[in-house]
DNA sequence: GACCACCCTGCATACGCATGCAGGCATGCG
DNA sequence: CGCATGCCTGCATGCGTATGCAGGGTGGTC
């Protein structure tokens, strides 16, 4: 930079001042200093800038895995609406144990300027404490400590049961795990709507992830349960579910109808594409950021949670029951 | 730090030392120091770090899309093996545009210590200049001027191919596009074999990249080609010909069989599970960032191409060709 | 018992940029 | 024409660590 000060005639801090405060200095002499610096292929040193002004222009994102769409997607999103920022991103992926994840997000955190966790699987102490060493948004989960943006279920979800109820399905199985405690309950909503459209509702929930394998098992017991249509919390487990039910030589719709949430882009790589509750995950990414780039200027303005609408899409995977023999 | 340094009656070099070059300090120093660092919660600051060594202890980790399990599961390897060597890992997402991706390189070779490209779509005078100007590595690609990993597919392709002439399909459909072009050819490879087996092989290649609505479009093609198998070159457009048959009403393997390369999650969360060319790519990921760090420390040695075996996993969307009518 | 070698620690400075402060200049107003 | 008001720019210093160099101390050796 003291080259290109002396390449250009002017001080050092002039050549700063037209990196960092392009405003603040006269045209032609920005001109000089950039021409100089385009000769001497020169570039500010983001560590010295780092220091200099106590930023790093980077945001930290925290995931337990990269591979799922879910987070996919919103590593995507959340990339791109940090760097259109200014920002650059600092991928983590914490995998299942809290312990783990908030381990990683400390040493993270230290060499960012904020944190988003996507889908934490820590416990609010863990999250809080986090909050009050720096910046801290959580995407698709909530906690009291922390600003956060999360899809709001409840409409949702009683639309998916009154999709389900008015094709005529009046028994239904709901596979959700339990990893995903953070995110706002959906069960609620879902045994409140069941009510409300005189639907009888059979639970598989259980301590594990909402992956593919656990889906498979899913379907297994899906025949047995004498219902006619499943709704499964993510694309992963649906996948699961419709693989089992394929393998078992059931057909869906035809047999059962089968719902999911999220509509990452597995909803549509499968035959039949999958009726689902749609979840912004784009809006959800945009907004993290927003929501963690506000609390970086504003450290200590109000929290604020943000919900997101979700919205019925139906496609190929759900209709009218048909005549299912419910084998004992 | 300074403080650190009072609090332990040390200097704040040897502080320094603690943290950086532990074996350099006696231990019960050593230990009066991180005890006091404790108690003050003291961490140093990678970006003052960072300026002093000229080191940032960052990896740049570009892909095409992050939403691609192929690139997904990249992602995930090489973060967990950069974070297991003592580097963080910067994302970016560069989409298809060689320009874009060319100027998101130079942005983030700058703040790290070097660069992972991972199927980049650049020239390779674009490569080579990224290479000049820093530690650069080249995951599931080639080019003259980086260092790299990639599937060596030779091998395996004719293994593919001898599969399906096994079985009995004499007429097989291979799907590729041409915005794979760095990955080393796979086509000649393809002929070869097919010439070795006595197969035909209709070619359904295109500007178009590899994603499932073209594997859908691919799919409609194939039941006039007179084939029984399709090869996609990954899973993305493999779902795409799976799902476009099953559409058509075909079945997968009774009226064609399916074979997919790479092996990602998505060869088995679908019905029948994918027989594929299983691409290693856990090794690719953990061989790139190894790579890279060799580069960094030694930036003048040779460049080293790393081409990894491929092999053939059998699952369930291949068997023997049935009846296919071949309708007009 | 003297000397040498080595280990550990402190001192001083460099890393590259940002920014508060003050001074120089030009413009506008009275 | 003199002075006030801004606009630009240079000066000096700070950001938090790393590290070459030198000095003090220790143990070992002859």
């Amino acid at each position: 930079m003291t080259d290109v000060a002396r390449a250009a005639g002017v001080s050092q801090s002039t050549v700063s001042r037209v990196f960092s405060l392009p405003d603040t200095v006269r045209a032609d002499t920005r001109d000089r200093v950039l021409e100089a610096a385009r000769r001497l292929e020169f570039t500010p040193n983001p560590a010295a800038s780092a220091l200099a002004q106590g930023r790093t222009g980077t945001l930290g994102l925290l995931v337990p895995n990269v591979v799922n769409p879910y987070y996919a997607e919103i590593i995507k999103v959340v990339q791109h609406r940090a760097r259109a920022k200014g920002h650059t991103l600092v991928l983590a992926d914490t995998g299942d144990e809290p312990e783990d994840g908030f381990a990683l997000a400390r040493a993270v955190g230290r060499q960012t300027d904020g944190l988003l966790l996507a889908g934490p699987r820590m416990t609010d102490a863990m999250v809080g404490e986090l909050a009050r060493s720096g910046p801290v948004a959580l995407i698709g989960a909530e906690a009291p400590g922390a600003d956060s943006v999360y899809a709001e279920p409840a409409t949702g979800m009683r639309q998916v049961i009154r999709h389900l109820a008015a094709l005529g399905h009046s028994r239904i199985v709901y596979v959700d795990g339990t990893l995903t405690a953070r995110d706002p309950a959906c069960r609620q909503p879902v045994h409140d709507a069941c009510a409300e459209f005189g639907v009888d509702l059979v639970e598989q929930l259980g301590p594990f992830d909402l992956t593919f394998d656990n889906g498979v098992a899913a379907a297994d017991l899906v025949p047995t349960s004498g219902a006619t249509a499943v709704i499964a919390h993510n694309e992963m487990v649906a996948h699961g579910v419709a693989c089992g039910l394929a393998r078992q030589g059931r057909s869906v719709p035809g047999d059962f109808s089968l719902v999911s949430v999220d509509d990452t882009f597995m909803a549509r790589t499968i035959y039949p594409a999958l009726t689902v509750l749609h979840v912004p995950l784009d809006l959800m990414g945009a907004r993290g950021v927003d929501l963690l780039l506000h609390r970086i200027e504003d450290p200590d303005g109000a929290i604020r949670h943000s919900p997101l609408p979700t919205s019925l899409v139906v496609r190929e995977s759900t209709g009218r029951p048909g005549s299912v023999s419910g084998d004992v």
